[in-house]
DNA sequence: CGTGTAAGGAATTCTGACACG
DNA sequence: CGTGTAAGGAATTCTGACACG
């Protein structure tokens, strides 16, 4: 299921130009667990283009002045609804789809 | 109907461990006319998902010994046939679908 | 022709900290 | 809390050239 869109191939200078938010932000948001780029051998960031499209969504949140603890938060009960979901659907139809 | 796959965002060193292939290499081949990276104001290098999967292509070629120059005809060749079909296409249908 | 490598310089990224508020 | 910035160092990339074949 992983794609280009989940690859972590772009270096935050790239991110801070596709996104238009700086790289002390980007890296203050990785801070309070909002995103999560890998690393190379050598400890450089790299993002993917999810997660430029998650930072997008982050900065609009910040606009409206919301927390990065609330924006985190917010994301996680996302996922675990979404977790629930695709739980509740697999045992519907009892894994006729492959799961991996 | 440009993606993810199609934006130059990646360096030459991710490139390099994506393919296998030597930065030397890829600046060659670039050299030669088979692939076209962008460039970052500074003068970097940028390469796209497509970029990536055209190198593991034209390192199949060269495994098979054939030289840059025909590599960079057959390509060419694939271009130009590939815009007259779609040029078929569009006045076969009249552009009924954008053509954009 | 295709590719490795050493060379010197420029551009990028990293971290921890101080500042402001 | 969120973010800018200067600081010093490490990692990355660039070009032109020499080498081999």
């Amino acid at each position: 299921m992983s794609s280009y869109k989940d690859k972590k191939v772009i270096s935050i200078g790239i991110v801070s130009e596709l996104t238009g938010i700086s790289q002390r932000k980007i890296r203050y948001y990785e801070e309070r667990g909002l995103i999560f780029p890998e690393r190379s051998n050598k400890g450089i960031r790299k993002y993917s283009f999810q997660d430029v499209e998650t930072l997008m969504k982050i900065a609009e949140k910040m606009e409206e002045g919301v927390q990065t603890a609330e924006i985190r938060n917010d994301m996680q009960r996302r996922k675990i609804r979404d977790e629930m979901i695709r739980g509740q659907l697999n045992a519907h139809f009892r894994f006729r789809n492959s799961d991996k």
